[in-house]
DNA sequence: CGGCGTTTTGAGAGAGCTCAACATCGGTGG
DNA sequence: CCACCGATGTTGAGCTCTCTCAAAACGCCG
């Protein structure tokens, strides 16, 4: 979904030292079932969640940009249960899990900001459920695309692909493609090489 | 999905004046854009979370039964996000909004806990995700009785009706009928008034 | 017994998926 | 500079599967 630009983190402990890696397109994080070694922040470009099933099919789970925190539910597990890709370069920092942890046990500043964090991402995916009940494609899309405009209510930043927005919308890349382009042609949308544009502002 | 039986919530600070409702089968307790009131524990029976698309389709969010907790997000939140059904008759616990937060600012413990059930949450919603990401009723059946056996990794107990399941699942009461009944002819399941036993545990 | 909701089965149609072919763009190397 | 190559973008046609609409049997409760 949006790639949530939403939750800056700023709670996060400064102290912590934290080691920042680079990736480059397409590098693997880290998958699922690897141990967990910690929380992500991600500083530039943009990492998504995913899983695979048993079909082979992607399911997006998450797409965190700048700002955005990777994996933080999996403090509490284990083993991370997801893969997380990187989809542009990128630079994200590692915030240790045991020292995290530590640091939220003693900092109560940083742990409600860490659940106020948890709590909206958990209503952003429940938004998220909400959409892929729709079945048809075209309300979908039209959907989505108004709960993604911008600061000026019509303009959706197109981050990558198509083909990857047709995965986070759960459809595959002909659907989204066809559907494009009968909005196109109705005249409901306008295209440019990086977004999209309603023409009927906040339908 | 499953109700979650998983998060006790032992957390909950028990010195809260903590009122109690009980609520019949079909009680509304709170609806989209009600003011928030605080967070509700489930004592006995079953709450649905749901929310109505814009086409009267029905999502199911979550489902909380005994232990569970209900609307924790929104304590960061002016108005519910979505809609609370008893599904049994039932009674719940109100932790008031105000005096639950200040009480986890005060008490580092109970905000671990707090925190900790949201990530769970978080990794149950996106199990969820992704099941809703298979296509094949059949296939979309199967693997949820397989990811809800009980301890015998062969029997999934049914709360409330097949229609209901039918709603959590994402699928049409007559499909999941159908499906049903051929896995049965199949002689895959074995189904009883209130339960589904696989022939084949942990396919 | 009568009514209501759930369960069950049937038939038809629509919508997205699948497979397929082709265009386009960006990068790579001769 | 151009040919090549892979990935993305685009369009076409058929098919499968679920949804939708319909109807009937069943169970429960007043």
């Amino acid at each position: 979904m949006k790639p949530s630009t939403a939750a800056p983190a700023e709670w996060l402990p400064p102290n912590i030292e934290a080691r920042q890696h680079s990736l480059a397109r397409g590098e693997i994080l880290f998958r699922k079932d690897d141990p967990t070694a910690g929380l992500y922040q991600v500083k530039q470009g943009q990492v998504r969640l995913s899983r695979v099933d048993h079909t082979g099919r992607e399911v997006v789970l998450h797409a965190a940009c700048a700002g955005g925190l990777i994996a933080e539910a999996s403090l509490f597990a284990q083993v991370y249960q997801c893969d997380a890709v990187a989809m542009t370069d990128a630079t994200v920092r590692l915030y240790p899990k045991d020292a995290l942890l530590a640091e939220l046990r003693q900092n109560p500043e940083a742990l409600a900001g860490f659940a106020a964090g948890l709590a909206h991402e958990l209503m952003a995916l429940r938004a998220r459920l909400e959409l892929r009940n729709i079945r048809s494609a075209r309300e979908r899309v039209e959907t989505y695309l108004a709960l993604n405009t911008g600061a000026d209510g019509r303009t959706i930043a197109l981050r990558g692909t198509a083909k990857a927005l047709a995965a986070e919308l759960g459809l595959t890349h002909e659907a989204l493609y066809r559907t494009l382009s009968t909005l196109q042609a109705e005249g409901i949308i306008a295209r440019t090489k990086d977004a999209i544009i309603l023409k009927m502002p906040s339908v």
